[in-house]
DNA sequence: CGCATATTCAACCGATCGGTTGACGATTGC
DNA sequence: GCAATCGTCAACCGATCGGTTGAATATGCG
């Protein structure tokens, strides 16, 4: 699949994007990862080698737990992609930190619904 | 569905994509976008319907013609969600335009074939 | 009017997605 | 050694996706 492809269909699950936003504070066990949504560990492990695959996330397993660590660097060509077709003015993080409050809602503890 | 959503899994089908770089160069009827690929028109219709949902190409019917214009507006969202990951340095066209040529490939004119 | 053009609709198809469950292989600690 | 913990695998499920085809709906033109 094409970098792109991966990236931007990895990002287009909330699922998945509420993980990289749990991991954007710490590196993190697969099963400290789960722990917050309601659904089963299986299913955020695929989710997980999902972001892998994509490159957003490294996965490293020391003694029985598999850390899970944001790489930042993977979102960059999208990124850029998206830049080309909105020529927006330069980076605003106020923006960020609103849509990050709009997009956790409650979710800083548990698990949203939709 | 929600809004970054809708634009994440709009962008993560290459034609979609290629669509979207089509119309940076000037507005499209619906036939003469799916001209260059080697799909159905009513493929191409179904892919701009969902950009349209997306809200990331607006139509317009001028007689029995469909215009599709980019709203390049509808991708901020998105890319503000994903700059605050990154924190990359300010846009950059010129990694842009050479993004551009590897995902066009020789598609200017006909379409690929992945 | 009658035909060509532009676009969508509707039904269908196989493939993929997001989830579940249960079994399994490692690793750790009592 | 044995039991508990961590995580994945495999099979399965219904839903959605990306595509096809053929018919239907506008609209424009001679």
């Amino acid at each position: 699949m094409d970098k792109l492809d991966a990236a931007f269909s990895a990002l287009a699950d909330p699922t998945r994007r509420a993980i990289l936003t749990m991991l954007l504070e710490d590196d993190m066990a697969v099963t400290d990862v789960a722990a917050p949504f309601r659904m089963s560990l299986a299913a955020i492990s695929k989710h997980l080698s999902i972001l892998a695959g994509a490159g957003l996330i490294s996965q490293e397993k020391r003694g029985r737990v598999k850390w899970c660590k944001l790489e930042p660097d993977a979102l960059k060509p999208a990124s850029v992609w998206m830049q080309g077709f909105g020529q927006f003015e330069p980076v605003n993080l106020d923006d960020f930190e609103r849509f990050l409050q709009s997009e956790l809602g409650g979710e800083t503890e548990p698990a949203p619904e939709a």
